[in-house]
Formats: C-alpha cells, sequence, structure tokens
DNA sequence: TTGTAAGCGTTATCAC
DNA sequence: GTGATAACGCTTACAA
C-alpha cells in the first residue's frame, strides 16, 4: 500500500500542533524538538533558540498523555478527600497545590464522602489515569484498595490521623494526642465536668480518636465520663447550638464543652448568647481547629491549631520526593506535624 | 533481530497488568478485551463475562493516558479558580464534581489567583494534560489564553460572572443585577445612606460590575453617590470590622453598609456589636453571599442567595454535552441563574 | 550533539 | 462477533 491511498486514521478536533510540526518548522528531527523542551541543556544553545522559535510560532502545546505513555511518568496527583466543600481540607489542598505545582504537576481532586467503598472506586479510577502519587485523607481503606496501591507502585500519602499501619507514608497530628492535651487543658483550667461533641465516629477514625484522646484524659483528671456528655452529632452551627442546649438540660452540673467537630463551637456559642449562658462563666467552650471565625467571635474561643496548610506543604514533598528523587528511603514514614493549643477567652 | 535478543524497552514500577495480559488470560484478542470494557453490548454476553473475570483475576486496571491517546478523548476536566481556600468555589466545585463523576470524569484543579498571566500559564498546563473542557471562574483573559483555548477547540464555561464576550460558554449570574437589587431592595426600605464595601477591583471584574450595579441603584434611587462611602477591602472578618468603622466614623449620616465581599458583613456586625452600635437601629447591614453564618448570627443577615452549586452542575451539564454528545448548538451560550434576596433581620 | 528505530498501551479501521 | 494491523504523539535506546 502506498503512502498517498493511506488515509490518515481520523482528525477530532482541531487537536493542534505535534512535535514533528515543529521539528519540521525548526529543520531538526523531531528528537531534538523533544531534547530542547525536555532537556534543553543536552542541546546546542542554537537549536534550542531554534526550537523555541518554532514552538512559539506554530503554538505548539506537548502532549503530555503521550509524553507519560511513552516515559512511564505521569505529572499529576491525586488527591481524594471526603467533602470538597468543607473548609478544613483546603487549606492543606492550597499547600499541596502550592508546592507540586512549582514541578509541574497537577492536581486530580475527588470526593469521597466517608465510604471506603467510593473511596476504593476512586483510587481506581485515579490509578486508571496514571497518577503517580496518590493523597488519601482517610486512614481506613478496604482491603481491594490497599491491594491496587501496592500493584501499582504507586507512592501513597494519608493525611487525616497518624495511622497505625500506613499504606505508605502518612502526614498528620494526633487526633488522639490533640483531643487528650485540650481536654487536660480544661482539666488544669479547673473544669470539673467536661462534656465533648464530635462528629459521628462511622468509618471515622479521626472522630473516634479524639473521643479516646477525650476519655484518657479524664481518666487522667480523675474525672468519670459520662455518657451523658458525650454527644455525636452532625457538622455545622445549628449541630453545635444543639449541642450545647443538650448537654445544658441534660447536665446542669457541665461547666465545659470541648467541640471536636467543624464550627460546633461557634454554635454552641452563638446558642449560649440566646439563652444568656455566660461563656465561660456558666459553661466554657473549647474548639478543635483555628478556623479565622473563632477569633473574632466574643469571646474569642479556645482552640487548637492544627497544621493543616504545612501537612499539604509537607505531603506534596515527600511525594515528589519519592517521585522524581526515588527517594525510597521515604517509604514507611509517618510524620507528626503536631498541634498547639490557642488559650483566648472561652475557657 | 530475535525476539529473544530483543531486551524490553525498560520495565520501571510495578506498571501492572496491560490489555494484552488480560487478553491472554481470557483466551481472546486484545481488541475483544477493549471492546468487552468499553462497548460491553458489542461483545457476545459469553465473552464479556469472560473478559470480565480475567479483569478481575489479574487485578487489571486500563491505562487511560492510553486510550486516551489512541482515541483522541480524554476524560478530564480543568479547573482554574482564583483561590483554592476561599468557601465561595467550593460549592461550585462540588456541583461540578457530582455531574462529572457520574460520567466517570474528574477534575483538575488549580488555583491562578487574581493574575490573568497565572491564569493563561495555567490554561496551558491543563491544555497540555489534554483536558477535553475547561472551567474558568474568570472572565478576563490574556489575549494568549484566548488564542491557545480557540486553538485546541476545548470547550470552555465561564464561571464568574456573565460575560459581554464569552470565550466560549458561560454559568453564572450577574454581579452587577445582584449588586443593583440588594441596593435597591435597601433603598426602598428606607435607607438614605448607604455605604458600599467591596474587594478590590483590580483584575475583578466581578468586584467592579457589583460596584456598578450598587452605582446605578444609587442614581435610580436618587441618592447621590458619595466616594466616602465606597470601601475597597480585603477579604475577611477584619476586613469588614474595619470597614463598618471607617463608614461610620467618616460618615455618621450613614444608615446602612453593603458588604459585597467574602463575610465581609459578618466581621461588621461583630465590630457593631463590639462598639454597641445596633444592628439595623444604628446600621442596616446586608451581605451578598448566603453562607450558613449568615443566618446563625443575631440579628441574622438579609442577604443574596447565590446558585452556588447550580452553576458547578449546570457548568457541568454543558461541558458534557459538548464533549460526549458534540452539542454544537450549546457554542455561544450565557446561562443566567439568577439570584435571591434572603430579608432577614439586619437590614 | 544529533538522528533513527522501536515501542509505550490502547483504539480505529478494515477484513473475516 | 472477532481479530490483525496500523496508528495516537511522544521518549528510550542506540547509532552516528
Amino acid at each position: 500500500m502506498s503512502d498517498e491511498t493511506r488515509t490518515p486514521r481520523r482528525r477530532i478536533g482541531g487537536s493542534g500542533a505535534k512535535m514533528r510540526d515543529v521539528a519540521e518548522r525548526a529543520g531538526v528531527s523531531p528528537m531534538t524538538v523533544s531534547r530542547a523542551l525536555s532537556t534543553p541543556d543536552r542541546v546546542s544553545a542554537e537549536m534550542r533558540e531554534r526550537v523555541e522559535r518554532a514552538v512559539k510560532e506554530i503554538g505548539y502545546l506537548p502532549n503530555h498523555l503521550a509524553s507519560s505513555l511513552s516515559s512511564n511518568r505521569s505529572t499529576t496527583i491525586g488527591l481524594i478527600v471526603p467533602s470538597i466543600d468543607n473548609s478544613i481540607y483546603t487549606q492543606t489542598i492550597k499547600g499541596l497545590s502550592d508546592v507540586i505545582r512549582r514541578s509541574g504537576f497537577q492536581l486530580m481532586i475527588s470526593e469521597a464522602g466517608y465510604d471506603p467503598a467510593e473511596e476504593e472506586e476512586l483510587i481506581a479510577s485515579l490509578l486508571t489515569h496514571r497518577v503517580s502519587g496518590l493523597v488519601l485523607h482517610n486512614t481506613e481503606h478496604t482491603a481491594q484498595a490497599a491491594t491496587m496501591i501496592r500493584q501499582s507502585g504507586v507512592p501513597v500519602v494519608e493525611n487525616g490521623n497518624l495511622p497505625r499501619n500506613p499504606v505508605d507514608m502518612a502526614v498528620s497530628y494526633s487526633n488522639h494526642a490533640a483531643a487528650h492535651a485540650m481536654t487536660m487543658h480544661l482539666g488544669r483550667l479547673g473544669y470539673r465536668k467536661i462534656a465533648f461533641a464530635s462528629l459521628s465516629s462511622l468509618n471515622n477514625d479521626r472522630s473516634r480518636d479524639r473521643i479516646a484522646g477525650y476519655l484518657d484524659a479524664l481518666k487522667a483528671l480523675g474525672q468519670e465520663p459520662d455518657p451523658r456528655l458525650i454527644i455525636e452529632t452532625s457538622r455545622g452551627l445549628a449541630a453545635g447550638a444543639e449541642a450545647v442546649a443538650r448537654v445544658i438540660q441534660g447536665v446542669p452540673e457541665a461547666d465545659a464543652l470541648f467541640c471536636a467537630g467543624d464550627v460546633l463551637a461557634v454554635g454552641a456559642l452563638f446558642e449560649c448568647q440566646r439563652r444568656g449562658w455566660a461563656v465561660p462563666g456558666r459553661i466554657a467552650i473549647a474548639s478543635f481547629d483555628d478556623v479565622e471565625l473563632l477569633r473574632h467571635v466574643t469571646p474569642a474561643v479556645t482552640t487548637l491549631r492544627l497544621p493543616r496548610y504545612d501537612i499539604g506543604e509537607r505531603t506534596a514533598q515527600m511525594l515528589l520526593s519519592r517521585i522524581i528523587d526515588g527517594a525510597d528511603h521515604l517509604r514507611g514514614s509517618v510524620v507528626d506535624l503536631k498541634f498547639e493549643i490557642i488559650q483566648r477567652e472561652s475557657a
């Protein structure tokens, strides 16, 4: 069959210029174009310039699908969070994004809810897209998910907690230690009947660890745990309001409420203001995460500062080390980025 | 050269099984595997089953890079937002994500700040990754960005405003109309000296349109615009606090403050509470975006409900129609999803 | 320093 | 309904 009779396989979309077009324009071979673009120092200055000019003239955009397929290296990182519209993840995402961008990587973000089966499906999808690294907020996964990850050989960082059995690497703070520290702090401030409001612990080891940290601290403080003082609730201001009402009405002697969930403390504080319960006079309030709001309400809320941005930053650094430099010694690393108690007026 | 002497080109990573491995295992050709997976109804029931079994047995994950390259169709959508850690985008992202996931697409998210040059760079990067659709929050782009988009042939939706000259499609509400409506609303409520706080209008046509809407409404209300009543500020609670203080101290007759920026209204309200300025007695407060918080503070804040989630949802639908069904009639569509005034107690 | 040939893992195309 | 073959656009490996 002659070249003339062979019709091109297709030509969907204005797909645009290819490397060979650049090569023709610059009067060099495609291989030289490839080198000029990806390893400029392995090409003579004149070639580099000629190629760069041709690239600009025809508006060439390299095809990462082709280069990744050929080189077996991709420049995308996959991220799975429980929910995209939750402010606590956005800081970590920003940290990740800031770092990987400098190396030309892109982020693929998916939302798994709190369902390990969903997570498994998304992990499969991201691996299918050949991400070169994976960031998971959850630290509990299906067996199948763990198998896929292992088989893929893709480096993974878990972010939501310090896992006992990391799939690969982890960067986080200890939810147990943080809840423990704040509870101890409240105890040392003299509170004797410390209530605890948290998010659902179903499929959520972060919540479970926080409850455990609280309970261990109570024991250390010599306080009797009281099931009526432990409220499991949903996210949001309304949930916080309901929690504080439930505590005070159920256990009038309660003198502090530690809200270990998103904006619960603010909801609780607003409810106290509405009901005329003095904070911290009638009941002290402490929170778990240093969102801007907590600093601006009156009284400002005592809370924990968690290294959300740093977690993203460090996660990205470790992932890139593994991907680019093959830093295999990082395998199995679990990095504890700690936390800090921010003492304000609410407790 | 015999097959035996040819060494494989490489074998980085535990790359895993390929389609040909599945084919061998199932005793069919790779092409049949391909069909069984992507167009199951074009294959006999028995084949389908045999292939599916083989896929499971060897834990095969298809390579999207290869299939996209070969088919010239990708399953990723690119999204560029001004800032990842801003809650106003997360709802839209969720809407997008929910819809595209059902079609097996993944989202690539990048952050461009408010700089068109950054945006241009990111558009190039996303096109390089061969996204099959692009979502831009900004409606102002560099000429170069517009050229790349046009040349690529990739469908685009702009989200942040109703553009006069859409690059391609747009789904949004009108910032001008929304600011106009709220200002008129305040006027009709009897306020005579309405101040306006907004974010920087530099490289931000949303802010500029909001200011224009406010000014047009003042004119319609027969109120004299007063430069001292227009405050350009940064994001956040502290900025809102500062804005209200500046207004009241600069123009004591001011009787309302319309905050057209993220959480500014809450910051302003808190400041009023601290200073003992009755809201709305001394000064009324209105906001621009219905974040949960505004409903829970006292007094609850009058605001605009913007269709953030719907924008994402609709954007995704239009993009997928273009990508999957080739719905070319959508080219040039500008969809106005409107807004709604939520009357509460602060104004 | 540059070029040639082969192949990355999949799908379009055409033959059976 | 199934298979053989040639791309997809790039990079590795090797030769010049």
